[in-house]
RNA sequence: CGGGGCGUGGCGCAGUCUGGUAGCGCGCCUGCUUUGGGAGCAGGAAGCCGAAGGUUCGAAUCCUUUCGCCCCGACCA
């Protein structure tokens, strides 16, 4: 509520009042997620140096360098995962002629209100104006249709990486913006079986990633009809759980039917001779995953990153008094950095090696400024490294997050913090991985009341709460008018309570297995 | 698009009610001293007060319009 906000915005400046006063805090604390999570959320982002709002460019973001290279590893592992399961990547054009847009009905109604268009060009009215692809399923349908005659031409496998734009109401950085980021799979097939199993194939591919390399638990499900892609006969979906309560829908994967084909004409000829229209599916990700990552992982201290998707991995800093012990800790520092240089810590399925990234920051700052520093940006590992270090041949090392097995400073011979590192990080990753599960799990409850449905959403409260639901459209929006809380999905086989008959929370009526609810982004 | 809040050096803000030509903290630059959790001193640079009109002798301040950001809502990856 805006009362809330309020409420927050005095707090903070009250806080900052008082911090003058004393004299010893900074503005440029990160605001903490009790007391104002939105702004938290973007005082990470801005403080991590992972964007800021383009402003010129209403809704829009600049990803600066920072944020771009978590972009690029994103990319380079998922790239890998969709040339190993037979993606090709191709480019299709960002104009769409308005005409495709509105041939296939339902997808038209989904996205008419958010598209922006093209009227004028070359100084001329256009005679058919163009829209920027909000997704590109119209032209690839397009292509399709030309490059598909033969059941020998399926499946075809196609990616693009690109960006899109849709006018968003409401923008909030990664999360939504006008134009964001993404890659868009769209494959064709000659059956409907076949493309079912892509559908769950490529769901499957981003549940890996999002787990294995952001550190990021998800849950699979299936959309209702409400939450469906436009156009999609069924879609399915990753959600994962941001530290607020609140469930990120973080990837999708459709099963598009022969809707796209019928609309577009996309035949084939079987092996019976008979001409079919094709079995398309169609799965994204986008710069979305990335404001999840700061959601999953990051503290009050700032953003945290696990090392998998991590620009930087070790921030060594150099600690002196004497020009002579400065050269001495430069030049084992240098020492370091070669050494760490040579460790691959590539994603599991990128194509192409990462190396350790290390910093050394030899700026003029005290020690302390320079720790806060690296923090914010969510480098995983610092090193200290001071005359004392040397004397005994060691250095001190410091997680950016605390973990069960690993906390505080350690000191570590220079050797063995060097043969370790690897899989120090990797333990790390890991780590994040279990405390994301943990959060989430702590936030997760199973509701048989409505008592204590509405119990556990007031307000602005959010928990994943698996709940039975009498699978009507009804009911779905009955309740998400009530308290703002959504079905997330209906989990697939082991994503969640396994099927047992029960009655739906608002409704009373049967129900034959517990879905996922809660407020969403 | 509706409701609310806000645009003043890079960041955070004061000044706006009661018009008189802009200030504070942090950051930034230079120098010296410093360096194991946000350093100190000295000197310095930087703002046509979101934009456009208007009222006025005079506008950050009053009026109108407009753009953008944030929060809440409806729509959505």
């Amino acid at each position: 509520m805006s009362q809330e906000g309020q409420k927050h915005k005095q707090g903070q400046k009250q806080g900052q009042k008082q911090g003058k006063q004393q004299g010893k805090q900074h503005e440029l604390a990160i605001a903490t997620r009790a007391a104002d999570y939105p702004q938290w959320y973007q005082d990470v982002i801005r403080f991590g140096e992972l964007a800021e709002p383009a402003k010129v460019v209403k809704g829009c973001m600049v990803i600066k360098p920072h944020g771009y290279a978590v972009w690029e590893k994103i990319q380079r592992d998922l790239d890998g995962r969709f040339k190993d399961t037979g993606h090709r990547n191709a480019y299709f054009p960002l104009l769409v002629p308005m005409s495709f847009i509105t041939k296939e009905a339902e997808h038209v109604e989904g996205f008419a209100p958010e598209l922006a268009v093209v009227t004028r060009a070359g100084g001329a009215e256009l005679e058919e104006p163009y829209a920027i692809r909000p997704t590109s399923e119209t032209i690839i349908g397009h292509f399709f249709a030309k490059w598909i005659d033969s059941h020998r031409d399926l499946p075809l496998l196609i990616n693009q990486w690109a960006n899109v734009m849709r006018w968003e109401l409401r923008t909030r950085m990664f999360l939504r913006t006008t134009e964001f980021l993404w890659q868009e799979g769209h494959t064709a097939h000659a059956s409907h079986d076949e493309a079912r199993e892509e559908v769950r194939r490529m769901l499957d591919v981003y549940g890996d990633f999002a787990e294995q390399v952001l550190a990021m638990p998800v849950i699979r499900g299936t959309k209702t009809a409400t939450e469906r892609f436009a156009g999609a006969l069924d879609t399915t979906c990753i959600e994962a759980y941001m530290q607020d309560g609140k469930a990120l829908q973080a990837g999708t994967s459709h099963d598009l039917g022969q809707n796209f084909g019928k609309a577009f004409d996309v035949k084939f000829q079987n092996e019976a001779g008979e001409l079919e229209y094709v079995w398309q599916t169609s799965w994204g990700v986008s710069t979305r995953l990335i404001g999840g990552l700061v959601m999953t992982h990051s503290d009050d201290a700032g953003l945290v990153l696990p090392p998998l998707v991590a620009p930087i991995h070790v921030a060594i800093i150099p600690i002196f008094r004497t020009d002579e012990q400065k050269a001495q800790v430069l030049e084992a520092a240098q020492r370091i950095k070669a050494a760490l240089s040579e460790i691959d810590l590539s994603t599991p399925r990128a194509r192409f090696r990462d190396f350790l990234e290390v910093v050394i920051d030899d700026r003029d700052l005290r020690p302390g400024a320079k720790f806060y520093d690296w923090e914010r940006r969510g480098v995983p590992m610092r090193i200290e490294l001071g005359p004392k270090d040397l004397e005994k041949g060691q250095v001190c090392l410091k997680m950016r997050v605390d973990t069960p097995a690993v906390s505080g400073k350690q000191f570590l011979p220079e050797a063995d913090f060097i043969a370790s590192a690897q899989q120090r990080l990797l333990d790390y990753q890991a780590a994040l991985l279990e405390q994301a599960r943990e959060r989430r799990e702590a936030n997760t409850v199973t509701l048989d009341t409505w008592d204590q449905f509405l119990a556990t959403f007031a307000g602005e409260d959010s928990k994943f709460a698996w709940c039975h639901w009498d699978g009507t459209t009804q009911t779905e929006l009955a309740i998400k008018e009530a308290t703002k809380v959504t079905i997330r999905c209906v989990p697939l086989e082991g994503q969640g309570p396994a099927p047992e008959p029960g009655v739906c929370i608002f409704s009373g009526q049967p129900s034959k297995q517990r879905v996922l609810m809660a407020k969403a982004y």
